[in-house]
DNA sequence: TATTTTTGTAATTGATTAATCACTAAATTT
DNA sequence: AAATTTAGTGATTAATCAATTACAAAAATA
């Protein structure tokens, strides 16, 4: 049974603030609440994130990070790209669904140094889609590139507030 | 010069609360300076909304409700259909932008009350567009509806978080 | 085994803020 | 002009919570 490290620790308030501020938002989320999912004082939790604001930074900085290393893991043939890369996503949301979750919340955070993170995360994916899309051939990268996006986080919306009829069902 | 009626009053409020909610979010904004941007004292926004909450959904129940009737106002030709919709929704977004940004800032509230608002005001939205697709003809209105509403949402995120290049310059 | 470092908690504080209370002045009505 | 309703404010309260402090026990080190 692995002893808990400092890190293990680190990471296990993360996941717990995962958890936390995907159910209850960012303003609606206690430390104290963090603290009794991760087993550990409420002051605790200061130890290992200065403030309430470095967790949730934390937390949504490795949801962006997860998406976009998920794209980049995507290989698929020019034709098949788009397909294959919606398919990763779709597979990335039953897998982390708290990661969802905070990136709908943190994208409404008036925080700037939240705000931030929310814009670096949103760019860089952005990016890379339209890289990897003018690379594939994609005829109007620049527009299926944001539409790419846009649908993406229709659907994170759509989950976050459990209203499945915003998407429709049977894809293209 | 016209006399500041009751109706009026509550009027003044909620507009002010738009701008407030528009640039601090909804849990950073305080009923305090909602009133001072309406000239009156902190009490006395609450004479006209029982509390915080029920301003916020004024607010929010405002926004969509233009955004709505602002569809149905458009008048086009089937193949114009869509162009001039988003030309609508462009033309609003400069009319109103704190009613934008309200949107955006609703979406993320986890207070049930409020959910569900945005909830009614999203699905009114698909539904009302979808029909309007279909009316027109439009081939596969079901994609064509919700990637009309996701380009839309991400507008409103790529202007509440002052991304511009979330979206692509150019239309189609 | 004495000392220091690490891991952890209980108790407290200090700031914030929605909402209420207690009241006054001005209109309006009788 | 007395009585009542309407419009409005200053002061207060009651609750919440992030963050700090002060401490204790266990582990590691000398």
């Amino acid at each position: 049974m692995a002893k808990s490290t400092k890190e293990n620790r680190k990471e296990e308030i993360l996941e717990a603030g995962l958890e936390v501020f995907a159910e209850k938002g960012y303003y609606n989320a206690t430390t104290a609440q963090v603290a009794e999912k991760a087993a550990i004082s409420q002051p605790y939790v200061f130890r290992f994130f200065k403030t309430k604001e470095e967790l949730f930074i934390a937390a949504l900085d490795r949801a962006f990070e997860r998406i976009l290393q998920t794209f980049k893991n995507v290989e698929a043939k020019p034709y098949q790209l788009v397909a294959k890369m919606i398919e990763a996503y779709e597979e990335l949301s039953e897998l982390h669904p708290n990661e969802i979750a905070v990136q709908v919340i943190g994208v409404s955070v008036t925080e700037k140094p939240i705000q931030d993170i929310a814009k670096k995360g949103l760019s860089q994916i952005r990016r890379y889609t339209l890289e990897r899309f003018k690379a594939a051939g994609v005829k109007d990268a620049e527009r299926e590139a944001s539409t790419f996006l846009a649908r993406g986080m229709l659907c994170n919306i759509s989950y976050f507030l459990d209203l499945p009829e915003l998407i429709d069902g049977k894809g293209k």
